[in-house]
RNA sequence: GCGGCGUUGGUGAAGUGGUUAACACGCUGGUUUGUGGCACCAGUAUGCAUGAGUUCGAUCCUCAUACGCCGCCCCA
């Protein structure tokens, strides 16, 4: 049998119901926040991603799908949404837009050559997005709040938000040799791998889960002492916004981020999620002043975000969270003879233009194994097609609820089951997202509940 | 790239070096020649991830490969 290569994922059924829902609920929050939709390729030269993430770790020598197309040229499959939005507002000069900063969102799959694991595979779907062209703290602040916000209508709980400032390239080179001047005279102390970061990466070691309870990582210097006045300011005035917008973060000095090009303001968002284990950060991101200047565009400062769906999805059902999502069918239409079924054929189109939602039978069943279809499709109501009710331009339809069956006339069926179907549209129809638990909207802000600003 | 464990019908799974691979759910048909979901009856894997080997004989033992889960490395 040929199997679905290792690490990649069939999304189908309920699951695929929830992935879109989740994606719905993006776009909407995006388009709050006035971020439009980019999609880029996703396949780009290699040489992008080498300039862009940086030659120095792993990353990028040994853990993409890379390939030569017939041209011979060396190509990429992206890791990462980054560096290909980068690419397109240089190479279609959006710095020249007068509506600057650009800001963007994206949604799509990314491609990594790893050993899969819990929360890890190889085709994974990230969404994310980047403000391009400004340094305004502010724009920090807002790409924070609108990553936890998403979180929230999504009706995730116990959203933490840890944040951190690397400075700019000056703290940064200053903290890097303050650490390593710090382990140097200790680096017995530490595990083998750290002793091997020390040289290579030496702000991961205070990541380390090996040394975590290691007195010499608590000791450690943290980058924020190691700010330059400009540096810590621009933190301060992150931070301001950040409460001002009523967004709830913790300074985390043991964030670092795996990138080059990171620096200022890092993040992650975790979800403190039942079953999730250790590794529960959904997303994380940073500001980025010199990656457009590295793959060859003007000096521009960004900041952005990425979040991987999956285990987004995974923390909705984990957590069981109630989603909006469409499970039943309005109509299940049932035929015995060859003269009903034509019939059905035709009244199914006339009712899905109609704009109901409509089933019929394809597989040949007996009558009594399509009762049992219309229940596992969830019908709310079923029609029995008759040849004689049809000659008296009747039909039959049966609440599948109540099991109560009436005999109408053919004229009125869409009528009938318009009136039906709506009755009961004021129950509790929309179950509210905002994640606040005072929330007092009830579920009747139609999932647009702004209450979060009120906390 | 390294390591541990796993893989049996549509599904959940039991099982043993020896002839018919349990049980349950589901599905199909019948009892009921067009109004079901209950009940009863019947049917439903020449097949135990793939390939090779050991053996008189392999789903079971050995090895390899693929995929999965979990760690390590790394983490965008």
């Amino acid at each position: 049998m040929i199997q679905k290569p290792k690490g990649c994922n069939d999304i189908y059924g309920r699951e695929a119901k929830i992935w879109k829902y989740v994606e719905s609920v993006i776009d909407a929050t995006m388009e709050k926040y006035n971020y439009n939709y980019i999609r880029t390729p996703i396949f780009e030269s290699t040489e992008l991603f080498h300039r862009g993430i940086g030659e120095s770790t792993d990353i990028v020598t040994k853990e993409t799908y890379d390939f030569t197309d017939r041209g011979g040229r060396n190509m990429t499959l992206r890791p990462e949404g980054t560096a290909g939005v980068c690419r397109s507002y240089v190479e279609n000069k959006m710095y020249g837009d007068p509506t600057q900063p650009v800001k963007v969102y994206y949604n799509g799959t990314m491609y990594r050559y790893e050993r899969p694991q819990s929360g890890r595979d190889r085709e994974l779907t990230q969404f994310g997005m980047e403000v391009l062209g400004s340094d305004d703290p502010l724009s920090d602040a807002e790409v924070i709040s609108l990553a936890v916000n998403i979180y929230k209508m999504l009706g995730l709980k116990e959203i933490k938000v840890n944040i951190n400032s690397l400075g700019d390239k000056d703290s940064r080179d200053m903290y890097r040799k303050a650490l390593i001047d710090y382990f140097k005279p200790h680096i017995g102390e530490l595990c083998e791998d750290c002793q091997t970061r020390l040289e290579k990466n030496p702000l991961r070691i205070l990541d380390c889960k090996v040394d975590a309870d290691n007195e010499l990582l608590k000791n450690a210097p943290k980058t924020i002492d190691y700010l330059n006045d400009e540096s810590r300011e621009r933190f301060e005035a992150v931070k301001e916004y950040l409460d001002i917008m009523q967004v709830s973060y913790e300074v985390n000095p043991n964030i670092v981020r795996g990138l080059d090009y990171y620096n200022h303001t890092v993040f992650e968002i975790e979800a403190k999620v039942e079953g999730f284990g250790s590794n529960n950060v959904l997303g994380g991101g940073g500001r980025y002043n010199h990656l457009c200047s590295e793959i060859g565009g003007p000096e521009t400062p960004c900041i952005g975000f990425a979040s991987g769906i999956g285990r987004i999805v995974l923390a909705l059902e984990l957590e069981k969270i109630k989603m909006p999502i469409v499970e039943d069918i309005d109509l299940f239409l049932m035929y015995v003879n060859e003269e009903e079924k034509k019939y059905a054929a035709y009244l199914a189109q006339e009712l899905r233009m109609a704009g109901f939602i409509v089933d019929t039978e394809y597989t040949g069943r007996g009558l009594k194994g399509q009762f049992k279809q219309a229940d596992r499709l969830n019908a709310k109501y079923v029609v029995v097609l008759n040849s004689e009710d049809l000659n008296n331009n009747e039909i039959r339809i049966k609440n599948n609820k109540t099991k109560e069956e009436e005999i109408i006339s053919l004229d009125v069926l869409i009528y009938y089951l318009d009136e039906q179907l709506n009755a009961g549209v004021e129950d509790d129809y929309h179950e509210c997202h905002c994640g606040n638990d005072e929330c007092s909207c009830d579920g009747d802000c139609g999932g647009d509940c702004h209450c979060h600003h009120h906390e």
